[in-house]
DNA sequence: ACAGGATCCTGGGGGC
DNA sequence: TGCCCCCAGGATCCTG
């Protein structure tokens, strides 16, 4: 599910409910996430204090006033929201921590490739981040960068625009519409990225992501911000999951194939491996 | 280095 | 109604 315009979404609702409260209790379930959660992480954190959250690439960062950060990662189908303590429990939900204001925050995930981390502090998490080699923000990458990036690798631009190394947060539905507003075939060899396509390309994500965090992100099937709130970006898709229908800038087919393993949609009249520009 | 495939999971939709 | 197959906003591991 979330990508960085559906975390941005998730964090911002989630702020002003979470920030001051205390965790006064935790509930786990018994399936595994992609990490298992520590026994250890309960005393770490109750009677703790939720200072701040935030969002580094499709991280869910929250700071507690023990210096500790509770880290979330969605992955296709997580759901993080904050919700009434007698509001009926749904299916999947794996952790839920007891606020105050009679409020608890709450993790769902049907399809557990979430996961949840306990950092002990803010340096052992930018070690973590450091190791991963997570890259940059999409939106404080300077105009050299993705040139520079791009020139290094023969790899094709869809899978460099995927790579959490190059830049962080940007995922299937959105690599395909940026590439679509910046006209570039998805197909294309980095390496053969020219200045000004390079340029058209930063233009883009940035502009797609703002665009989507406007509309409070996509939601295809299960994403729901943190206010349980449904994002409405999908409106406004004109590549992702548009294959057969007409393309709104020149009216040709878009087409869909598959780059590494994911699906991928594309104008093949707007968006050629030869570019006139 | 990199592409491709399998893997971790559950559920929805289509075809028969 | 059931069954089987394909598909899904992600990340990681293994092979060639």
């Amino acid at each position: 599910m979330p990508e960085l315009p559906e975390v941005e979404t998730v964090v911002r609702d989630l702020r002003p409910r979470v920030c001051g409260q205390r965790i006064d209790a935790i509930k786990t379930s018994k399936l595994p996430l992609r990490r298992e959660w520590s026994r250890n992480w309960n005393d770490a954190i109750v009677g703790s204090r939720i200072e701040e959250a935030s969002r580094r690439g499709k991280w869910i960062l929250f700071h507690l006033d023990s210096k500790a950060v509770l880290v979330f990662h969605l992955g296709m189908t997580g759901q993080l929201t904050v919700v009434p303590e007698m509001q009926s429990q749904l299916d999947h939900t794996h952790l839920i921590f007891n606020l105050g204001r009679a409020e608890q925050l709450r993790f769902r995930d049907i399809r557990r490739f979430g996961s949840v981390t306990l950092f002990h502090d803010s340096t052992a998490l930018d070690e973590f981040f450091q190791a991963s080699r997570l890259g940059p923000e999409p939106f404080q990458v300077d105009p050299s960068y993705w040139r520079e990036r791009m020139r290094r690798t023969k790899r094709c631009v869809k899978n460099v625009l995927l790579d959490q190394q190059v830049v962080a947060g940007v995922g299937n539905i959105y690599a395909d519409e940026s590439l679509f507003e910046a006209r570039l075939h998805p197909e294309l060899a980095a390496d053969r990225v020219n200045r000004q396509q390079a340029e058209r390309l930063r233009v883009a994500i940035e502009k797609v992501l703002t665009r989507a965090i406007e509309k409070r992100g996509s939601t295809i099937r299960n994403y729901v911000g943190g206010s349980g709130l449904s994002g409405e970006f999908q409106q406004e898709f004109q590549a992702y999951g548009r294959n057969g229908k007409p393309c709104v800038r020149c009216g040709e087919t878009i087409s869909r194939i598959v780059i590494g393993g994911r699906s991928t949609h594309f104008c093949p009249r707007c968006q050629r491996i030869r570019n006139r520009s």
